[in-house]
DNA sequence: AACAATAACTAAACCGATTTAGTTATAAAG
DNA sequence: CTTTATAACTAAATCGGTTTAGTTATTGTT
């Protein structure tokens, strides 16, 4: 199993690199090389397993047929579906995936970035940190394809794809509303991310609408390092208090999960005493107890579409940006309290 | 932003290209090049942020400091943990990881494995559909490194990480055993993988051991292509027969929570009139109703473990083969019966 | 016969870095 | 004074492919 070069199949032929190069990269008719030719070049390779160098010739050609991929972590089950349909779309256009996590550090971010344009990708997909706003200038001052998904940076003329997040969490607590719940409360991660707070507005939105002023303490903020351990108190407080709530709505599923393993270990009974909500799901969420309703996010067509809006960018089909905003959808299950 | 280049420094700073090479990966001691200069150098390159086109530098050097990580599917929640882990702690030594799905589907898998090796990955870690023993074959003929993950080759002599299946399967069911169960069905995916025919064996021996003959009957096979559609028939011939079963374990978690849903479709008692234990667990089965006991694989130590037998089959530091075998754990959850 | 066009290739530069094989000035030793 | 060793660099080849800029033989036209 030697490794077998362009310039090895050259001189088993008795032509140049150049011409074998051409041959194999379709360019043998527009350069008259005869059709005899062509044709031994093609036999000889096909025969030997031919394939090149790709780092020679995204050395030679610029590009490299590579996508970067910068999700905040690859075990998450909503990053590794969409990375899974980001993958399957990409390769059947050609490109390989090379995927990092940012674990939501901007500096690990930003470094990521770097040695992703390093790796000379020719694109780049990002479910950004949000705080990286002069990396992303950078990238747009020298006209780098890219393609936010999940959050983008909303002062910043970018191409995206995201989803609704006002709308989903508004349409979530008008469900509850609906159904008689008028205490509920929203547990959220500490300020940082754009999307979190579209979520806590649609869910504020849908209470207003209602007639239903806000409350303070209904809402709960814990940070992403330490959730687990801060879940305990959070549900103790918004259960236990004098106004306590008789809904609440999650803003991402691992925080559903956590504060419903609380709930269960305070004897609440949901959704009789509390009903839920969770942004997102895990994959058995309709196996619970009870069945968690949710949020859920279509991951294949955020993929699907990224790659698709990054392919176009590359291939310098676009001008100006592109910005999808997708629907959430409402899964109805046990934990909100319908029948 | 233009980019800046090694040639770029050595012109600014009046030095050949090769000076500038060698202070930047630390050989200008060895290379006798005076302090003043690679000070100089060092400055500059620090000041203008240089980082090297790692093409380029992958080509010469031939190394491009990239792990191929090949496995049945990224969105599968096992692989998305192992490939996270993997990702660490490859970043740690200055790796960056490639990943691909096989969707286990050998030709492609053997697509994928030459597509790394055109890349000029450094090593592969290979969850394999174990239908490509020529491919593997050929990695070990021209002592490519590689590293199998969750399955292994038998018959052939790799470094591997795998976990003990047998027994696995066999700890729980000799547990369903002590619990009182002693008609325990078995639901699998059809021949194929080596793994799921240990841990079919776990079972069988934990049944012989007890002196329970294991029953044809008790064992059902569904494809993975259609194992949604055809549990349902499965479900109902165990628990609907003559000798219908009072317990069934599952070889994977997505034919767990598939089976389970057939059950409550059922309107089955788990685990009252049949129990269930699933090989692997999905991130909320804590959260099930009932909640259900898993075989539980250590993500985090294959992962960590497999990079580092490849760090050390790439630098060359061992001969001969690396086979670990990590243990499962019997995590007891409701669903097994227990109080 | 001379000139122009074209078929069918080719050599060499290029990509950006690394490695190999020198070169040159200076100092020390014989 | 001559020879040797060494500090401190350098030019060019190399990696494997692609692109640029030719070269040459043949044929057709004037």
């Amino acid at each position: 199993m030697k490794r077998l070069f362009l310039k090895d199949i050259a001189k088993e032929l008795n032509v140049s690199k150049t011409t074998v190069s051409l041959v194999l990269n379709n360019k043998g008719d527009e350069n008259k090389i005869s059709q005899d030719t062509q044709q031994r070049i093609l036999a000889y390779a096909k025969e030997h397993n031919y394939v090149p160098n790709q780092l020679a010739r995204g050395l030679s050609r610029g590009k490299s047929e590579t996508i970067g991929l910068i999700i905040p972590n690859i075990s998450d089950v909503f990053y590794a579906r969409i990375a899974g349909f980001i993958e399957r779309q990409a390769k059947g256009l050609g490109y390989t995936v090379i995927f990092s996590s940012s674990y939501e550090d901007p500096q690990k971010e930003g470094e990521l970035i770097k040695s992703m344009l390093d790796r000379q990708v020719d694109g780049l997909i990002v479910a950004s940190t949000q705080k990286n706003q002069s990396e992303i200038d950078a990238l747009k001052n020298i006209n780098f394809p890219f393609v936010l998904i999940d959050r983008h940076y909303p002062d910043r003329e970018t191409d995206y794809v995201i989803v609704d997040n006002f709308e989903g969490t508004k349409k979530a607590t008008e469900h509850l509303i609906d159904q008689g719940r008028n205490k509920i409360g929203f547990v959220t991660l500490k300020p940082g991310l754009e999307v979190m707070q579209q979520r806590l507005v649609g869910y504020q939105d849908a209470l207003i609408n209602a007639g239903i002023k806000p409350d303070k303490n209904h809402v709960s903020e814990v940070s992403r390092e330490n959730f687990m351990e801060e879940m305990g108190l959070e549900i103790k407080k918004l259960v236990e208090s004098s106004s306590s709530v008789d809904a609440i709505v999650f803003s991402t599923h691992y925080l559903a999960a956590a504060g419903l393993r609380e709930l269960k270990r305070l004897n609440v009974e949901v959704p009789k005493e509390v009903a839920v909500v969770s942004f997102d799901e895990l994959n058995a969420f309709d196996l619970t107890d009870p069945p968690i309703t949710s949020i859920t996010q279509p991951a294949s067509e955020i993929g699907r579409q990224a790659v698709d809006i990054l392919m176009d960018k590359m291939e310098g089909k676009t001008n100006g940006s592109i910005e999808r905003i997708l629907e959430t959808k409402l899964t109805i299950r046990k934990s909100c309290g319908v029948a």
